[in-house]
DNA sequence: TTTTGAGTTGTTCGA
DNA sequence: GTCGAACAACTCAAA
């Protein structure tokens, strides 16, 4: 048997179903295509720098097998077929729309072409057809989704693999370089990039263990406080498949169960639920969950959503926020709530805008959970935050950067104002190179209730 | 079918 | 300074 293996967002060797099972064929082609041409959404410039460094990392566990194209998956999958007489193809099964539709064009050309077609769930620990409530309808709301849907299925997680069978490679001639795929760029933001992050299988373990041992156990207060560092910061491996949330969820259930722990593993549901709601309500990609919510007239002021994208509101945590998503690709859990309701909320700017900066500049950008999250911020999701749920900038970033550590990290230009009026600094009276506030918080708050409570008519 | 209780992360106001 | 209520009503999930 020769099989061939298509890698898309699982980028990994150890426990990677397609590999291992794939691995037991006789002969194997391990490719990675970039299929810009069956997709509704590019990868964002972050992404594309960590795909870059994984594919790298992938490619090297591969002994330098990863064959790397470009272009139309099915038209690519069927020149390998034929080049090299394959008889099989795993892939990793699809649970988002787009990779619904590549995966069923594939499926009739190989039918035609009398090959197999393997899928195996790479991404999730549930598959999301398989929950469902008692009147069979998916569910809409977290809490249920994951008390019953997942923690009571009675099918658990997988169990990680070990690594694939020693694996025997096709020799392909005139092997294409990574560089052609043209991932890199040439944005100094990505040199940048290099200096906060190890990316890589073993550092995405090693984040793991680090977790575990010095964090987890103060995640559930801890992770508030962007300056504690008590977050597993494992997003951005989780989104390319550096690791398998199954191996994160086995490894979690070894240790001792509490509060922490079983916090920790609620936000791996929340994953869940996001790719679940995508899976039953593909539209929520692009439109409002909530009908109602598309007769809400966003203001979309562009000089307000250049200060946000900037840093640049005159509102401390929140443009510490941005800078940090700027300079690191990434951003801290707390405050990422804090910027979005900012924008959303206080700005009135449409979330699908501000979906876009944070798919374009975070390291860890994913097709469910960022459409999801960001909806519920928004109020139009499912089981979303409630329309008076508006955080305010001064009170969070007093709460959770108390001694102003985060802030003064992204915003040096304010080391002279006193901590009592770091996160209103317009107040000290001291000339700062720093932005007056772009709106007057409280004026935008009453105008955004009166706004929302309108769509209740 | 009807009923009942609940729903990630907040803020403000007034006692 | 602390605390509870109001913010708004609706939809969801399950009995």
């Amino acid at each position: 048997m020769r099989s061939l293996i298509l890698f898309k967002n699982n980028l990994r060797y150890y426990d990677n179903p397609i590999l291992y099972y794939g691995s037991f064929s006789s002969k194997v082609l391990t490719s990675y295509i970039h299929d810009e041409v069956n997709t509704h959404k590019k990868i964002g410039r972050a992404s594309k720098y960590w795909l870059y460094k994984s594919l790298k990392s992938l490619n090297k566990s591969l002994d330098n097998n990863l064959l790397f194209l470009k272009g139309d998956t099915i038209k690519i999958a069927e020149n390998l077929i034929e080049k090299f007489s394959i008889n099989n193809v795993y892939i990793e099964e699809p649970f988002l729309q787009h990779d619904i539709k590549i995966y069923n064009k594939l499926q009739k050309k190989l039918k035609k072409l009398e090959v197999n077609l393997i899928a195996y769930n790479c991404n999730l620990l549930w598959s999301p057809e398989s929950i469902c409530k008692n009147d069979r309808s998916p569910y809409k709301v977290f809490s249920p989704f994951y008390k019953k849907g997942c923690l009571l299925n009675e099918k658990q997680p997988n169990k990680p693999l070990g690594p694939p069978k020693l694996l025997n490679f096709i020799r392909t001639e005139n092997k294409p370089s990574i560089d052609d795929l043209n991932l890199k760029g040439n944005h100094p933001w990505h040199e940048k990039l290099a200096s906060y992050w190890h990316i890589s299988e073993n550092a995405a373990l090693d984040v793991l263990t680090d977790f575990i041992k010095t964090k987890a156990y103060d995640y559930k207060n801890g992770r508030d406080y962007p300056c504690l560092n008590k977050n597993s910061r494992l997003s951005p491996y989780i989104r390319f498949g550096l690791i398998s949330v199954n191996r994160i969820w086995w490894e979690l259930e070894k240790i001792k169960q509490d509060k922490n722990i079983e916090h920790y593993k609620s936000e791996l549901g929340w994953r869940e639920f996001s790719y679940y709601l995508l899976y039953h309500f593909p539209n929520i990609q692009e439109e409002n969950l909530q009908k109602k919510f598309d007769a809400f007239k966003w203001e979309n002021s562009k000089t307000k959503f250049h200060a946000w994208k900037t840093g640049n509101t005159g509102y401390p945590i929140v443009d510490a926020g941005m800078r940090e998503l700027w300079e690191t690709g990434y951003i801290h859990n707390r405050i990422r709530m804090v910027v979005a309701s900012f924008l959303v909320k206080n700005l009135l700017i449409d979330w699908r805008l501000g979906e876009k900066w944070f798919w374009d500049c975070l390291v860890d950008a994913d097709y469910a959970s960022n459409v999801a999250s960001w909806q519920w911020v928004a109020g139009t999701g499912a089981d979303a935050a409630p329309y008076f749920r508006i955080f305010n900038p001064m009170l969070q970033g007093n709460k959770f950067d108390p001694k102003g550590e985060y802030t003064l990290r992204f915003l040096p230009e304010l080391k002279d104002v006193p901590i009592k009026l770091l996160q209103n600094p317009w107040e000290a009276g001291m000339d700062l190179d720093y932005p007056e506030p772009i709106i007057n918080y409280k004026d935008s708050r009453e105008k955004s209730l009166s706004k929302y409570s309108e769509l209740k008519k």
